[in-house]
DNA sequence: CAATAAAATTACGGTAGCTGCACCAATACC
DNA sequence: GGTATTGGTGCAGCTACCGTAATTTTATTG
């Protein structure tokens, strides 16, 4: 199943899959559906997992089986994993720019998921007034950490670094992917507060043009003897 | 037992403050210990309340009385919350090295309230091994963050900077803080676990010029028109 | 079409986090 | 001393979540 990746449905029932994993689908989308309205109409924390359960005429426990969590439901099944592709995309990635890669590989996980418009407008606005979900989200991408620090690493040993500095190399592995969470965060703060009009694309230019803004600023008075 | 053997440390254990606020704190720092000794031997996920309110010799809602939540009691009562001298330190900084000045407000705060090292050693350890905590730990932060990005507004007005784009320094604040954070996580962990032989002063510089090299090399091919 | 394997769904029971409430004990204030 | 606050506790209850075994649904094979 490692090769196709489809094997973790972004909801493409429609055409090969047979009627299991369509079912499956519906079941999920379903839920997914009957959660977020009935987050819209009666308050996140005023929803029960029973509510949305009958709601859309499955058992709680069926519920937890596509979920393992309430917030799974909001947050849509498929927590934002890179796909085999855009793995190798990175880590192959030619250019010096490994800070703007990584979150343009990130930024196209998260794109991958459903195609369903009405379902993201009707989630983003949730979001919007759920912060508690925002936080959730963050969450789910902070848990790949260590697996993309790894991937910088790769991608550093296949741009033929020379081994000796491999302490110093994970030293920076590690500050790139946390830089790269502030400019996600900072991206999904200001795309789900409705402050930005642009296309995502657009944003996550920004935000990078932003944080190097922000630390290319050099002090003026240098400290001690700069340049370790 | 009764009154010496925690005499409240992490805390202000404030002398003058009466015998209530005493045991208070008494108690909270108990539930802290307790809890963070359990998770250290035998998990987070297998500690229960109970076992950390048997510990500390407690009722179960008590414990709720103190810490609205499990993971309350793992983080710690009190976030680090900067003092109005360091506030008015950083705000008239007249530098042109904004991120360097509140990552160095922010670790003074943090030296200021220089409870118990081991145990903030040991909370460190833990958060960074337990995702579930991290993400906590970070919301939480996410509260102090909208004060921060106020006051480097604040240092941004009265550095003189032009009223006609207040939106975009509004955008540089909070993208400022969210480095800044980047900054400290990176520092934390390095420091606490044990990987650094230097000063505190030496780790931050450290961290901040990392920063800049992570940030600083430019996207190859300028793509639209920069500089909005 | 029937038999069988595999997978999804379900009911049931249980654990743990968390809360409101009312009561009692300790402390602060006068 | 007496009295008002405040902190600790037991209880009853709700909800998220999980292990397990039984039941139904789908896929497969002859």
């Amino acid at each position: 199943m490692s090769s196709t990746g489809l094997s973790a449905p972004g909801l493409s029932p429609a055409a090969d899959e047979g009627l299991r994993a369509r079912k499956r689908a519906a079941t999920q989308s379903a839920l997914e559906r009957a959660a977020i309205s009935l987050a819209l109409e009666h308050g996140y924390d005023s929803v029960t997992v029973d509510m949305i359960c009958e709601a859309a005429m499955v058992s709680p426990r069926t519920f937890f089986n596509y979920f393992g969590t309430k917030e799974g439901a909001f947050l849509g099944g498929t927590p934002p994993a890179p796909t085999d592709a855009e793995h190798r995309a990175f880590v192959h990635g030619t250019g010096r720019d490994v800070l703007g890669d990584l979150v343009g590989m990130i930024a196209a996980a998260l794109a991958d998921q459903s195609p369903d418009t009405d379902l993201l407008r009707k989630r983003r606005m949730l979001i919007e007034r759920i912060p508690e979900l925002l936080t959730g989200e963050m969450s789910r991408i902070a848990e790949l950490e260590e697996h993309l620090v790894q991937l910088v690493l790769e991608r550093f040993h296949t741009q033929g670094h020379a081994e000796s500095d491999t302490l110093d190399q994970q030293d920076e592995a590690r500050m790139v992917v946390f830089v790269a969470a502030s400019v996600m965060r900072y991206s999904m703060q200001k795309w789900f507060s409705g402050g930005f009009t642009g296309t995502p694309a657009e944003l996550l230019h920004h935000s990078l043009t932003l944080v190097r803004r922000v630390t290319g600023a050099a002090a003026p008075a240098p400290r001690s003897s700069p340049r370790g």
